[in-house]
DNA sequence: CCAAAAGTGGACTATCCAGTCCACTGTACG
DNA sequence: CGTACAGTGGACTGGATAGTCCACTTTTGG
């Protein structure tokens, strides 16, 4: 099916995915139907069925994707380019103003969670999507290094692996809570740790 | 209806909100039947709307409450007595052999994403939990305070806050991805930073 | 011992929803 | 112009599952 697709083809698919993903994060995966996709998206059933062959886990892979790429995206340009403490700022301000906006729906999270163990798809786009994001704050903390701004023996993935997890667990206790004081937190306590971070290379106890 | 309960009443209640747990863990808030309640608790549906009356969502409550007691538990005596640099140290073993352990399944987290937001009872049980746990962690900065291994001058808050959002961010990409790099990750320079943060207040930039 | 209440079993209903099917329409292209 | 195929509409089916109902059993307490 795919590839053989009308101009008029792709506008519809593409129409759907995004459709769905506004209804999955409005609704939240447990909760929206094909019926809300189809009722927001103006399509009927089997157009679904017509891009989207395997039903309904077929699209929300399709949709987990789509979020995927937009999550690195919105970080954009700051992600791309933390090769100053100022461009640090200004990213930590991006990543607050998005989560903060988004607020309670969760594009992946709930992804995960409620597909992520089941599908094999879905599991393989959150293992990329981490992994590039974990890159690009890797880079960063090098770029700091390259600059002078860092000293060269620091454990520069174990300080992106903390800090990567440091975020998504402050988005995680904004959906849960509504509040967003542990993400600002996290990656202010982050970011100022990093630059606090003069001596040995994180060695750690036992 | 409660607080009229027999023995053996209160004893089948409490078989089914363990095997209920039980069986999220396993399946997953989406995935679970009421059915698969019944057959894992050798009960019946009319005992199940005997002893929640609400039905599933009021089941689905009392077993978050019931996992949300169980995280703190499981921590102790660690996460009570943070009084030495020896005691983070263990505390840290706990909670990664735990969430090793527990591997995909999550009891809490799904049951947030999942029914949390619509439910008003679920989210006060994990606002409560994310406090209790913080406040815990913030105790054990002011035992380290007051027993003169840290400066006074910290912003303890902040940094439970901040440890608190690693950890859940560790725990959240172990369950997304089934690596514990990133828990480990995240408690191991969350303690360092903590134990190297000798300086200023936490003062961070814009 | 005997009501009355608590506890239990399971058939039944109502509903919701993914997925199927087929008929219809638009469009590309000879 | 007309055929073939992509795209579309929506009724229909099958199955799963939350929740109801009532008859039956056990326990409690006087």
């Amino acid at each position: 099916m795919p590839g053989e697709l009308t101009a008029k083809g792709r506008a519809t698919r593409s129409r759907i995915v995004e459709g769905a993903a506004a209804v999955l994060r409005e609704k939240g995966v447990g909760s929206a139907t094909l019926d809300d996709v189809m009722a927001r998206t103006r399509t009927s059933k089997s157009q679904l069925f017509h891009y989207f062959p395997a039903g309904k886990d077929e699209l929300l892979v399709a949709v987990a994707q789509f979020e995927a790429d937009r999550v690195l995206e919105d970080q954009q340009p700051y992600l791309g380019c933390l090769d100053s403490w100022e461009a640090w700022g200004r990213w930590r301000d991006v990543v607050i103003e998005r989560y903060e906006a988004q607020g309670e729906q969760c594009p992946l999270g709930s992804l995960f969670l409620q597909v992520g163990r089941s599908t094999p798809g879905m599991r393989a786009i959150v293992i990329e999507l981490t992994c590039r994001w974990q890159e690009s704050l890797a880079r960063g903390i090098r770029a700091l290094q390259a600059g002078g701004r860092l000293p060269a023996d620091l454990d520069v993935d174990t300080r992106a692996a903390a800090l990567l997890a440091a975020i998504q667990g402050g988005v995680s206790i904004l959906l849960s809570t509504g509040q967003s004081t542990h993400l600002r937190a996290a990656l202010d306590q982050g970011i100022a740790d990093l630059r606090r971070a003069g001596s040995g290379s994180g060695s750690v106890m036992a």
